[in-house]
DNA sequence: CAAAAGGGCCGCCACT
DNA sequence: TGAGTGGCGGCCCTTT
């Protein structure tokens, strides 16, 4: 991957060269410039860039949509940015059809990203694409972060592929979420998706990066720590109404996720709330 | 804590 | 010939 960084205002000449021959260019955030405030790039600079489109993948992180949308690559394309700008991008670039609830987007050779965590993902999911999600979740584990988010109903959006022969399991994901509170096993999954187990857990570890039931795991414990912030439900009703069935299923996964206990967790968010009948 | 049972995961391989 | 599919078996973890 050779990415081009800094460029955007090369002190004499040098550096856009760089892009003739990159495979993958990575524009990052800005947080001043012209082009955030107008909307106009150097000429060179979008001249480089569109130039490049004809070899090079091109991606942003944050702000760096801007650029991509000064030099014009955007127009009529699907794209993301940082939420904050999201007004401003659209006064600037009407054309860009903007997401604003995705994490990134993948439109083939144009990929474009949410704030800088989103960027992660982002790069994450090119990583994955390009090696494998072994490779991607190294990686990830290597930059802390989680192999993969969910991030709302429509977590990100691929370019309608081609001839898509492959189905997805994105489907049966939102599915799931649906039904959290259920039982949910592999077989009513893969029967939702129209597979095969076998052929349901390798598409699911390919797409996601970890397996259909840590997946499942991992909802269930962000739904039960939303109860648990957010409501007053005794803890077993937290846990049957997450999908653990029982509160110590909820214990024991709470402790191995975070380290604490469910009453304890609770407590951190809301110090002062529950029934009286915890003074002292 | 022990033991048994039940799922899930994934390499392997034959088959489209 | 090559990629995708799905059944099988063994190991592992979780639940009872």
């Amino acid at each position: 991957v050779t990415t081009t960084a800094g460029l955007l205002q090369p002190p004499s000449g040098d550096g856009l060269e760089a892009l003739e021959s990159a495979d993958t260019i990575v524009v990052p955030s800005l947080r001043s410039g012209a082009v955030l405030t107008d909307g106009t790039l150097g000429p060179d600079v979008a001249k480089a860039l569109i130039a490049a489109t004809g070899h090079a993948r091109v991606m942003s992180i944050c702000t760096g949509a801007f650029v991509l949308a000064a030099a014009g690559l955007l127009d009529d394309r699907p794209a993301a940015t940082h939420w904050g700008y999201t007004g401003s991008f659209r006064r600037l670039f009407p054309r860009v059809r903007l997401d604003p609830d995705v994490l990134f987007v993948d439109d083939g050779e144009l990929l474009t990203s949410a704030g800088g965590g989103a960027g992660i993902d982002l790069c994450l999911h090119v990583v994955r694409r390009d090696h494998g999600s072994k490779v991607a979740n190294r990686a990830a584990r290597a930059c802390v972060v989680a192999p993969w988010r969910e991030g709302g109903q429509s977590q990100f959006i691929e370019r309608p592929v081609p001839q898509a022969s492959t189905a997805s399991t994105g489907p049966t994901r939102a599915w799931a979420l649906e039904r959290l509170d259920q039982p949910l096993d592999l077989a009513a999954m893969a029967r939702h998706a129209r597979m095969s187990v076998r052929t349901f857990t390798r598409r699911f570890r390919g797409e996601t990066g970890v397996s259909p039931a840590q997946w499942l795991i991992q909802r269930r414990i962000e739904r039960a720590e939303y109860l648990l912030e957010n409501t007053d439900l005794p803890v077993d009703r937290v846990a049957a109404d997450a999908g653990f069935g029982t509160a110590a299923a909820l214990r024991v996964r709470l402790h191995a996720a975070i380290g604490v206990s469910p009453s304890t967790y609770r407590r951190t968010f809301r110090p002062s709330e529950g029934p009286a009948a915890d003074s002292r």
